[in-house]
DNA sequence: CGATAGCTTGAGTAGATTCAAACAGAGTGG
DNA sequence: CCACTCTGTTTGAATCTACTCAAGCTATCG
């Protein structure tokens, strides 16, 4: 059931069978949700933390006003909450964003892990890092690109991300998100978000529609988000 | 010399003696550096990581039109680059403010606390992870908030953040930045932070003259922002 | 077959940008 | 000591990107 959370780790990583037994027994039980529902509520107190075995979530931020801010996407492999294992309450919401089946990890059992495993604890802290990493190139994305920018980004991203857990088809993959969700993403309206799919289709760069992303010209998208994939971390580091 | 790193530690979770005297041991030399130096280039193989002891610092990440996106500040007694111990390589640069003076860490001696200090790992882990949840924070303003709101969360986040290592005068802090500076952060222009100041200036909400924040009215920012501080995790935890 | 969610398009507006110029203050050298 | 420069702040005018409000469209589902 972890495999894919283990090829995301080995994307980066060696992981002992030692290790990958640890993280296996760690696992508690499963748990699947109908899509579009916030399972962590911000400020919750939590004992346990998540690994995303299939669907899509969002971590998200409100304000008063309604307006929702999603701070990072989830794709199958993903520990989506591993960070509430230090901070024990989190600062924002987690939901489905499709129906998902996930695994829960109590925190006792990671806490065991960081005394019995240094290097698998490391691996852990490390892709709590990658995560920090993601929403520093999203503030990226939100404070200095333009909206068509923007998206080329993020579907680039969602690409190499969901490339590691093989289920993209080359350069397409699904994505199974309404406009409103990327507008969630992308600090921008769902209106403008779809007038600016609409110019990047009459560019021939790329069309997402039936929730499927077809990327048609990835050096196009390259340059105009100026990509660089190398805050994903996705070479292979020696142990 | 480690003084306000350990204020700024035990403001969230309990220092034992024997810890500090880890972290005492871990710490190698110390540096000065002028300001309006970056000190880290994205890229760069680390083999140490720096913890800021006076003056401000900035991560930031530069487009190729030159648009440079500051994704963090860091004030004294912040470890600015723990990260890069997990990481290897930073994704982003790392920059002097003002004229600073760090201590370094190498990474070999955080390898040997994450082996001999497990508690002491997970704090330095949830110091990372605070990191995560700050980029988080302005991940909302740059999404969602108004200019004005933005710069009122900001000065709000930055006197909390100051007032944890006794740097702040009740409501007033010396924040030594242009105003161009505050656009990095905000993904705005400098004109249009000189605008927006003018604006909260007149409203009597807060001044920003020669390098000092004078808060006006708190009440008035909090609302204006929506600004709720519990992402800053400033409750010590029980051990 | 109507209801609903999501997508699309149009028209008018607002917030932020760009370009430009003027101004203030600190530091420098003659 | 004063002209000069440099950096940073301030203001104005024109423009543009993205937003708002609104309506029409499409596909799906009970």
């Amino acid at each position: 059931v972890i495999g894919r959370h283990l090829q995301r780790l080995r994307a980066r990583d060696e992981i002992s069978t030692e290790e990958e037994h640890a993280i296996r027994a760690a696992v508690d039980r499963q748990i699947d949700y109908p899509a579009g529902k916030t399972i962590i509520r911000a400020g919750e107190e939590l004992t346990h933390s998540t690994i995303l075995l299939d669907g899509f979530m969002a971590r998200y931020k409100d304000l008063r006003g309604g307006e929702r801010q999603i701070s990072e996407l989830h794709v199958p492999g993903d520990f989506v909450d591993l960070h509430g294992f230090t901070l024990k309450r989190l600062d924002h919401g987690i939901a489905t964003l499709t129906a998902c089946r996930v695994a829960t990890v109590p925190h006792e059992r990671l806490e065991a892990i960081t005394r019995d495993h240094p290097h698998l604890t490391r691996v852990y802290w490390f892709s709590t890092n990658l995560d920090a990493s993601i929403h520093r190139e999203w503030e990226l994305s939100l404070g200095r690109r333009s909206a068509a920018a923007r998206l080329a980004a993020l579907f680039l991203e969602m690409r190499e991300r969901l490339a590691v857990v093989e289920m993209a088809d080359g350069p397409d993959y699904d994505l199974p998100f309404t406009q409103a969700t990327l507008a969630e993403c992308l600090g921008l309206t769902p209106v403008h978000v779809n007038r600016t799919l609409k110019e990047l289709r009459e560019q021939g760069l790329l069309t997402f529609t039936g929730h499927r992303v077809r990327i048609l010209d990835r050096p196009g998208l390259v340059r105009l988000a100026d990509f660089d994939p190398t805050y994903l971390y996705l070479e292979r580091r020696a142990r």
